[in-house]
DNA sequence: TCCTTGTTGTACCATTTGGTACATTGCGGA
DNA sequence: TCCGCAATGTACCAAATGGTACAACAAGGA
């Protein structure tokens, strides 16, 4: 994924390889991303600590705030960057040639798989929303980015509608809101929910289960009659 | 619940009536407690600081670590408090002189409403998850607590079941997750949604419809056929 | 070859922050 | 009345932390 040239984490011995320093300005800038995010995840903008950023990175400190003038302004490159990815999958799941329950069916279960494999995506957005949205107000083509997901569910309804199998009344936010929501939850409140539970949502066969589940409550959700 | 005396939100005049200390003595206890699930829900553990907890108190810094020994130990009986709270709510909704479909969404609907009316609790889930449940790990008398919610669940699908209103195959603890996910989601994911998709979730008028959609996506799940 | 410019490492600083030393006050029991 | 101890205020500290000064290095154009 990257050149690992000459940086090393280790004291480091002098110099190995050799490859232009202009590639590897846009490798480092990645590198640094990557690091962020995880350290954003793990433990929230407060908590997240630049120096050990700065480890996680095959290069220095002093290079994030060179790519990134602070803290701040990395925490808002992760979160654009999070999102934009999201986006990029949906568009990929293809439902066309599927009827509306099976298409719905499939949509449902990929969401459910795409959160539960990035938690840290999730914990990013529940970060944001503790600092009320703060960060995420400075970043408005996201919603032009989110509102393919809206226009998605609204012509898969129209084509449910059409052939019966849904119900007329309704509101494509509503459905895309429950279908966040339950799949959310599970890996946003994984650890909570799970030691009181005790269920353990890291057990493959337990998030198959689950996932069923949803998928049965957005069928049902959405179901004519 | 607790004795207002001598203390108030805004900064105060000196000192008005005069309690005995002991009796203060709780007072204190609880006027740190309210500040600082405050200041944790607003800023999380990290980005929470002692001092703006201590300026929110009547009282000062100093008192915070004669009660409670470090910023850790506070958080957790804020964490202890929190849910105890949301249990004592649980308990307090009478569903036993309903049928099983009015009950569940008198259930339902109280769920979302108590949700939504205490964001600061919700903030405080999402921060212990966020620290992967490190201290919730720590309080295992909560286990007990909860699984009230879940009897009640199983109670109310029996009840179902037998008048022939719910279907048979219903797991309780899916069921709860289910009312869980859609009622925190509306709040913990309030900012970022909002945001993105335009919808304003204090408007009273967008909650109430927004709760009937979560009534009726659980009433669809749980229905015979 | 040399100089400009983008890139990077080292060492360091100022401020913030969790936490404490120490003195003081006043209630309640003897 | 007086003393012990719970309760509290003031002032302060050491460490952690975000951020920076400054120099140096490498690559490519002149």
């Amino acid at each position: 994924m990257r050149d690992p040239d000459n940086f090393s984490d280790t004291p480091a011995p002098p110099a190995r390889k050799r490859t232009t320093r202009a590639k590897n300005a846009e490798a480092t800038r990645q590198n640094i991303l990557e690091a962020a995010l995880s350290e954003f995840a793990r433990s929230g903008f407060s908590g997240a600590r630049v120096d050990t950023i700065a480890d996680m990175t095959q290069t220095s400190k002093r290079m994030i705030y060179y790519y990134f003038s602070n803290k701040e302004e990395l925490y808002l490159a992760v979160l654009e960057e999070s999102y934009k990815k999201i986006r990029a999958f949906e568009t990929e799941v293809s439902l066309d040639e599927l009827s509306p329950v099976n298409a719905l069916r499939k949509l449902v279960e990929a969401t459910v798989d795409y959160q539960a494999g990035h938690p840290d995506f999730i914990r990013i957005i529940m970060n944001e929303n503790i600092l009320q949205g703060s960060n995420i107000e400075r970043l408005p083509e996201l919603r032009s980015v989110n509102s393919g997901a809206i226009d998605l569910l609204r012509r898969l309804c129209a084509r449910g509608v059409d052939d019966g199998s849904f119900r007329e009344d309704i509101n494509p936010v509503d459905l895309h809101m429950n279908i966040s929501a339950l799949s959310f939850f599970n890996v946003s409140n994984r650890y909570t929910f799970g030691f009181i539970f005790d269920r353990n949502f890291s057990d493959p066969e337990v998030h198959a289960a689950r996932r069923e589940q949803i998928v049965e409550s957005i069928l049902r959700y959405v179901r004519a009659a």
